[in-house]
RNA sequence: GGCGGCGUGGCCGAGUGGUUAGGCAGGGGCCUGCAAAGCCCCGUACUCCGGUUCGAAUCCGGACGCCGCCUCCA
């Protein structure tokens, strides 16, 4: 039983599936007008962590994420860059897709682009027109939001009040500021589809509805995505979902955001770090165990120093992964428990972490017990346990495969030159010449190893 | 103005009434020719003020501070 805070009702609940054994769910996807930033990184993996564990439990997951290729931002950077709209979604959604993989988020089971949907929409936008719950302006089509009784539901707010605190003045022919754009007329040069109530495209929240219900149906599981989103995206596309007489995403759930030097990251306020950025400098492991150890609700202060401490706990992983010769998991296959033996303590370790993971997601308590579980199995290891440590060591890599995390043991490519080198370490080793020894671990430390002294003589491996 | 979140040891970060969170950094020890890796031990935290309770980081009230949403944003 997977139980998740939902962001309608303010509580944890537990996930009431709408075909038991099924979860269907859809992450709101990037609009691809830039590269992919920190902030994104969070979010697809916080849920990409969510749809390994339903698997890893044996649910089957199916998993929607949206790419957003048209908008005003991808028309205003065309513009800028005198490039079309074409080229600019063609060069960041290669760039997105280059970005997920790198960080080991698994793809998507379906990746719907907005504008394979137009006709759809279109086809949506004309009915609300029809029945009075949208209107015409010279800019566009609108959204009356005073037609969905509970609209305020995922703001938690009534209408009047947040109509009451709208930033947005009344300058247009809107009835009220809450009302959002369904279609926006073209102006001369940008984009467009012909429509019986004017060429244009269509608006964002009108792209995610009309998808969604498409690929996954009336009452879906699951709709998440950044807390951003929440509101007005969420709570616009649920209008529309009702105004049109269908059940919606059966439960919501949002992340917490990335922080930068105490505000949250955005596009708006221009303070990102890009994820290949990132990439450059930092193992993108080390990002997904940094997100891994806090809670996916609570907002992340990415710094350089949070970076560095997540990559020393993941070298400490990964001497793990070399000393138990554990093959690295949690690629594009996702893991099942049942395709693993579980007894004793690789059992009861397995439980501990369900419970964990289960209620909501509690994804630092998890690496916690694993961390824990990682230090029994060292000092049964110390102690010549063995049997009963490769057992528990096994199980850890396992979990933590099925959170999307590969510990990676040794595997470096070793040289002739070094190889060369370990050898006659360890002939002066064995001859007990330690001046020798030691200076042929200078040579290879300044050949950029790592120098340790193992059981059967001399290891190397790459920082 | 309305709504919501947060404040835990040097840093990060779980924990909702009593029992070791965990990681990183630091100190001591074991192991090692010396290291590295690994193991063991140590710090004894919970913004402040009241209250409830045998007992509170955890519940209640209040104060202070920080952040966010109500506009595009993951």
């Amino acid at each position: 039983m997977i139980r998740l805070f939902d962001s309608v009702h303010g509580e944890v609940r537990t996930l009431e599936l709408r075909d038991p054994g099924r979860v269907s769910m859809y992450v709101c996807g990037p609009t691809v007008d830039n590269l992919p930033h920190l902030g994104h990184g969070r979010f697809t993996l916080v849920w990409d962590v969510a749809r390994r564990w339903f698997t890893f439990q044996g649910l089957v997951v199916h998993f929607v994420t949206n790419i957003t290729d048209i908008d005003d931002k991808i028309i205003t950077r065309g513009h800028q860059e005198d490039r079309t709209t074409g080229e600019v979604v063609t060069e960041y959604e290669g760039r997105w897709w280059d970005a997920m993989d790198a960080l080991g988020v698994a793809r998507p089971d379906v990746a719907p682009h907005a504008t394979n949907y137009v006709d759809e929409m279109i086809a949506l936008i004309g009915w609300f027109l029809d029945n009075e719950i949208a209107y015409l302006t010279n800019d566009g089509v609108y959204f009356d939001v005073s037609r969905v009784p509970d609209y305020g539901l995922l703001a938690g707010q009534p209408l009047d009040s947040l109509r009451a605190g709208a930033r947005v003045e009344i300058i247009d022919q809107k009835r009220s500021p809450l009302d959002f754009a369904l279609w926006k007329n073209a102006k001369p040069g940008e984009p467009k589809w012909s429509a019986p109530f004017g060429d244009g495209r269509p608006g964002w929240h009108t792209e995610c509805v009309v998808m969604s219900l498409d690929l996954l149906g009336e009452g879906f599981d699951l709709h998440t995505g950044g807390l951003d989103l929440k509101f007005p995206h969420h709570e616009n596309e649920r209008a529309q979902a009702v105004a049109a007489g269908k059940e919606f995403s059966r439960h919501w759930a949002h992340n917490g955001w990335v922080m930068v030097g105490g505000e949250k990251m955005s596009k708006s306020l221009g303070n990102f770090t890009s994820l290949t950025e990132l990439s450059e400098t930092t193992d993108p492991r080390a990002y997904r165990l940094l997100v891994l150890r806090s809670h996916y609700r609570s907002p992340i202060e990415v710094t350089p120093s949070t970076i560095a401490d997540a990559e020393r706990a993941l070298s400490r992983l990964d001497s793990f992964a070399r000393r138990f010769d554990l093959a690295p998991l949690a690629g594009a296959q996702l893991e099942v428990a049942t395709n693993y033996q579980w007894e004793g303590r690789a059992l009861e370790l397995r439980q501990r972490v369900a419970d964990a993971l289960d209620e909501d997601l509690n994804t630092p308590l998890a690496v916690a017990l694993l961390f824990e579980a990682l230090g029994s199995a060292n000092a049964d290891a110390d102690a010549g346990a063995s049997h009963e440590a490769l057992q528990v060591a096994q199980s850890v890599n396992v979990l933590f495969g099925a959170m999307g995390l590969s510990l990676v043991g040794a595997s470096d490519e070793i040289d002739v030159t070094s190889a060369h080198l370990v050898g006659e370490r360890d002939a002066a080793r064995e001859a007990k010449e330690w001046a020798e020894a030691d200076r042929l671990r200078s040579e290879l430390m300044a050949l950029g190893w790592i120098v340790e002294d193992g059981a059967e003589g001399t290891l190397i491996r790459r920082p």
